[in-house]
DNA sequence: TTAGGCTTCCG
DNA sequence: GGAAGCCTA
């Protein structure tokens, strides 16, 4: 018996179905389309993955599910590795094509995707990838970058018809036999501190922003507390492709003329060419998940201190600031991007630790971590690239500039609650009547300092400086600059 | 949208 | 003696 010619529309983190382009060009063909999705054990056991990135997943892939149900739709989740579904798939089907975005994935779902592209060579089918957002395959040279950036948000976004969508179902025998194990009860439980995974959270969120809360955009930005309401929060929902970056422009340029400050929306978007600029950059040199992309920097050894990053991980360094950051993001997912730049700095340079010790666990806590602008924006921030200016964020500066009456540290430092503003950012200055008067018992209730700020800032600002004046090092600046930095718009990056 | 140090200017 | 502005790491 002939096996009859199926699609397959593989969902990665491209979770909707507004403007996806694999979809539309599966449903533009007359052959049954199989839905699909895995959780593949590899990848959740790799130490970038934490469960709160499974539970959005989760949470974006009932959605859909939820608007196919009306149309006798289904999307198949699978609890299993790639390869051993579409190899069983093959004994029961002719798959012709197979649709997806491009990813921009860590080095684990890179070769699994070389696997896959073997596989299909190997059984005649056709992997059909287009590109996610504004990044581009292959790119041979920066030069006309920005230029097909724009072109690429201003073509039109890939709407299917809600209706009359030619799915297939599968036996339930055979769809019993491949799902896998159970899909884990903590990937399927919602975690309220956390945002809302799926399309109509991610509407929801870019509306609001788009509407009214961007009118303090550029004040907020830089604040820890402000920034959760005045910044966007639409990043998880980007990491995880509930929007399109065409839509999120689409849509934004739309509300630009009936805005009442239209510079913030420019600040927006300005910062979505940046989403895509800095995953450009690890689409075209993706060995920076492992090692500095600047060779100088390769033989920077700096000596672990579990003691330090245990510390920095609890929010106890006794830095007010840098442990209510750290102690907030764990807890929500969440800091804004001016925090994220601040614990990353007192981490690589005060604590002098290196790099490669914190990329994971800060994958793990941020709910919209999206590897192509992660490991960028840590080698950037641990002043390793040779093109920057090195920023060693002054922790206490920081703290009074941006958090002036403390209420985001008294909210995630109550030790600290009762002590005023004017103490409460470098509280080992409290004398003993003070710490009895404010209810803190110094090295009980909340530590001294586990580091000197300003002598580890002049010791690392010197041993960072003197790599980066090396000859070795500015050619591979200059290397840097010009493979990603070559329009004259970004030059400053 | 880096930080600190140094100079200058002012009261 | 402090604020403001420029320079350099």
């Amino acid at each position: 018996m002939p096996k009859s010619p199926i699609n397959i529309v593989w969902f990665k983190r491209d979770l909707r179905f507004t403007d996806h382009e694999p979809l539309y060009r599966a449903l533009e063909q007359d052959i049954p389309v199989l839905l699909v999705y895995f959780f593949e054990p590899s990848l959740i056991q790799y130490p970038d993955s934490d469960v709160r990135h499974w539970r959005f997943v989760y949470e974006s892939l009932t959605e859909m599910q939820g608007r196919l149900e009306d149309r006798n739709g289904r999307l198949y989740l699978f609890h299993q590795e790639v390869l051993p579904v579409l190899d069983a798939l093959t004994e029961h089907y002719s798959i012709q094509n197979m649709y997806s975005h491009e990813e921009i994935g860590n080095s684990l779902s890179y070769q699994r995707d070389k696997e896959v592209k073997v596989f299909c060579d190997l059984h005649g089918i056709q992997w059909k990838e287009t590109p996610t957002n504004g990044v581009i395959r292959k790119l041979r040279s920066r030069k006309t970058w920005q230029k097909r950036w724009d072109e690429r948000m201003n073509q039109p976004p890939f709407l299917v018809r809600e209706h009359d969508w030619n799915l297939i179902h599968l036996a339930s025998t055979l769809y019993d036999s491949l799902k896998g194990k159970k899909i884990p009860v903590d990937f399927t439980t919602r975690n309220p501190k956390f945002q809302e995974g799926g399309e109509y959270w991610a509407w929801k969120y870019l509306q609001s922003f788009v509407q009214t809360r961007h009118q303090d955009y550029s004040k907020s930005i830089s604040k820890p507390e402000a920034s959760r309401r005045g910044c966007s929060r639409i990043s998880p929902y980007l990491s995880y492709g509930n929007l399109s970056m065409r839509m999120v422009y689409t849509f934004t340029k739309q509300h630009y003329s009936q805005s009442g400050n239209r510079r913030s929306l420019q600040n927006f978007i300005s910062r979505l060419h940046w989403h895509c600029h800095f995953i450009q950059k690890f689409e075209d040199e993706c060995r920076m998940e492992f090692e500095a992309i600047n060779l100088a920097y390769q033989s920077l050894e700096k000596k672990r201190n579990i003691d330090y990053i245990k510390a920095w991980e609890q929010g106890q360094t006794g830095i007010p600031l840098v442990d209510a950051c750290m102690r907030c993001l764990v807890e929500t997912g969440y800091i804004n991007f001016r925090m994220r730049a601040l614990v990353v700095s007192f981490f690589v340079f005060n604590l002098w630790q290196d790099w490669r010790d914190l990329a994971h666990f800060l994958a793990r806590q941020f709910l919209d971590y999206e590897p192509g602008i992660h490991y960028p924006q840590i080698q950037m921030q641990a002043g390793i690239t040779g093109v920057n200016t090195i920023r060693i964020y002054n922790p206490i500066k920081n703290s009074m500039e941006h958090d002036p009456d403390g209420i985001f540290i008294k909210k995630w430092v109550s030790e600290l609650k009762a002590v005023p503003p004017s103490l409460l950012h470098e509280p080992w200055k409290l004398s003993e009547m003070e710490q009895k008067m404010y209810h803190v018992n110094l090295g009980q209730d909340y530590p001294f300092p586990i580091i000197d700020v300003e002598n580890s800032r002049k010791a690392a600002s010197e041993q960072v400086w003197a790599i980066r004046k090396t000859k070795i090092a500015r050619q591979e600046g200059t290397r840097i600059l010009q493979k990603h930095v070559n329009n004259p718009q970004n030059r400053k990056a």
